[in-house]
RNA sequence: GGCGACGUGGCCGAGUGGUUAGGCAGAGGUCUGCAAAACCUUGUACAGCGGUUCAAAUCCGCUCGUCGCCUCCA
């Protein structure tokens, strides 16, 4: 059975085609760095590493593009709005440019501790301004575009397809929308390709129409999508706040520039605290930095890779604990395995095969997590099972670990290479070794009271000591 | 107002005409000196109302409710 992908222009579920057979090509609308990424973009981004992830497992070979938008978009309403990127600058009091750059490090910075994989290129808005010029000068020539007073904006009567995407009705798009009173445009929906840079406006470049200007917000994606994955590329995908009017704009461009565009639209649905939507100009949100100081990011991933890509999650920190304790149980599995592998037994894939049938044909409708995860729930269920026998079968085992490492680290992202060990350096081990000696030795002796009294002071910073038939075990506690 | 998503047991979350999803939390048990972990047992839910059907959480209609987009947003 093909993957079937879901793609938002249809609203069905699709085979997923590739453009060129075996090679799997993908545009996501990166971040506006203009501020530190939330919970929220670790939503989308998650979300895209695990499908990226998956067509990686099934054999294609990725291209993966995510921009960088550094040119800021306009607060309020067109021209009395004021840049994003231009007034954190001013705030902060540097550069816009070198504000971008801090954002932009920052933001790789969480995504890495979140397990996302970079994209092969992450292209900035300000380095394609002549092809964004080039490609307005085109759609002016054919009469998609008018200048208006120094600007230029797509005019998206003259596309008989526009609000195909998010399904809007040119006519009907004021409707409870509010009046716009001035206007350089011809009609509200209009949108700007090129406005013109008023004097003092720190972020601007040479342009034909009225000297001096800076892009608008749409014509960043096509002309770099295009650029790097060619004029028709597979899967374009975004949050879902950005169908309207971002992805139904960048469409309308690509057309009348006659790209054939992205085969499948993915859009990724949002992340809500309380129900509300968490963004930045609600103020509701926490950023990734902050979050991470209580929880693992290895939790947040799997909180969120657990739901669907297109389901809303509801955010609370009762719910990271509840992830937290669900991925705990997966991981105790593969420490169990890890711990009880003989090195040299290689895995040879005999054992589980369902499984990894199941997993596959979970993810291969629509990449649903929740259904791969139920899968991976009922493998640890059985490996429990064979790992507490007395002479568990050591191929079984060498599968096991094998398909933990592949399916739940490589395609998942959750199972890391190490479990624990990894945090621990050795003089602490060696000291929780001797600690390990000495309260066997005051077991064996019965001295209940002070082998216990070892165990609940470790406890209380975060050891956790196990007994059990082959001696006693040690692992750190999780964060929360 | 337009467009869209959705409403499943305490919580999260699959399912989609008749047969166990899965996880967390809870309860009882096994193991253990006691814990922890693991294992076993335990929950008869599907917003409401009507309809189709031998049979509906699953199909159809209506109602109610929640959320998103229509302004920058992942």
């Amino acid at each position: 059975m093909p993957l079937q992908i879901y793609n938002s222009y249809s609203g069905k579920k699709e085979p997923f085609m590739s453009v060129q057979e075996g090679q799997a090509s993908m545009y996501v609308c990166g971040p506006t760095v203009y501020s530190d990424s939330h919970l929220g973009h670790a939503k989308a981004y998650v979300s895209f590493d695990v499908i990226l992830r998956y067509l990686r497992y099934r054999g294609y070979k990725t291209f993966y593009v995510q921009n960088i938008t550094d040119v800021g978009h306009l607060l309020g309403e067109d021209n009395d709005g004021e840049d994003r990127m231009l007034k954190q600058a001013r705030e902060l009091d540097q550069e816009p440019m070198v504000v971008a750059e801090n954002f932009t490090r920052r933001h790789f910075e969480v995504m890495d501790c979140l397990g996302v994989i970079r994209p092969d290129i992450s292209p900035r808005a300000t380095g394609h301004i002549p092809e964004q010029l080039e490609a307005i000068e085109i759609l002016l020539k054919k009469g998609l575009a008018y200048e208006s007073n120094g600007s230029v904006y797509f005019e998206i009567s003259k596309d008989p397809k526009y609000g195909e995407l998010s399904n809007r009705i040119i006519e009907e798009m004021q409707g409870g929308a509010r009046v716009k009173v001035r206007s350089e445009k011809r009609h509200p929906g209009d949108f700007a390709l090129w406005k013109k840079a008023e004097k003092g406006h720190l972020m601007r470049w040479r342009d034909p129409f009225s000297g001096w200007g800076y892009p608008g917000w749409h014509t960043e994606c096509v002309v770099m999508s295009t650029r790097y994955l060619g004029k028709e590329f597979d899967i374009h995908g975004g949050g879902m706040d950005l169908k309207f009017p971002h992805h139904e704009c960048e469409i309308a461009q690509a057309r009348g520039l006659e790209k054939p565009f992205a085969r499948n639209w993915i859009h990724t649905n949002i992340l809500t605290v309380g129900g509300q939507k968490m963004s930045k100009s609600t103020g509701n949100f926490i950023t990734l930095f902050d979050l991470f100081k209580k929880f693992d990011p290895l939790i947040i991933r799997y909180f969120i890779a657990a739901s669907h890509y297109r389901s809303v999650v509801d955010f609370s920190e009762r719910a990271l604990g509840d992830a937290n304790n669900s991925l705990n149980r997966l991981k105790q599995t593969v420490k169990k395995l890890r711990d009880n592998k003989q090195s040299k037994i290689k895995s040879k894939g005999k054992y589980f095969v369902e499984y990894k049938k199941r997993f596959c044909h979970a993810m291969d409708d629509d990449f649903s997590t929740p259904k791969a995860f139920a899968v991976l729930f009922e493998l640890s269920h059985e490996v429990n099972n064979l790992l507490s026998k007395r002479d568990p079968d050591q191929e079984a085992i060498a599968d096991a670990e094998c398909l933990f490492s592949s399916l739940g680290g490589d395609v998942l992202g959750i199972i890391p290479e190490s479990i624990e060990k990894e945090q621990v350096d050795l003089n602490l081990k060696g000291v929780l070794d001797i600690f390990v000696e000495l309260r066997t030795n005051l077991r064996n002796r019965k001295d209940y009271e002070n082998a216990d009294l070892i165990r609940d002071r470790l406890d209380d910073i975060g050891i956790v000591f196990k007994d059990s038939h082959e001696g006693t075990g040690w692992e750190k506690k999780n964060k929360n």
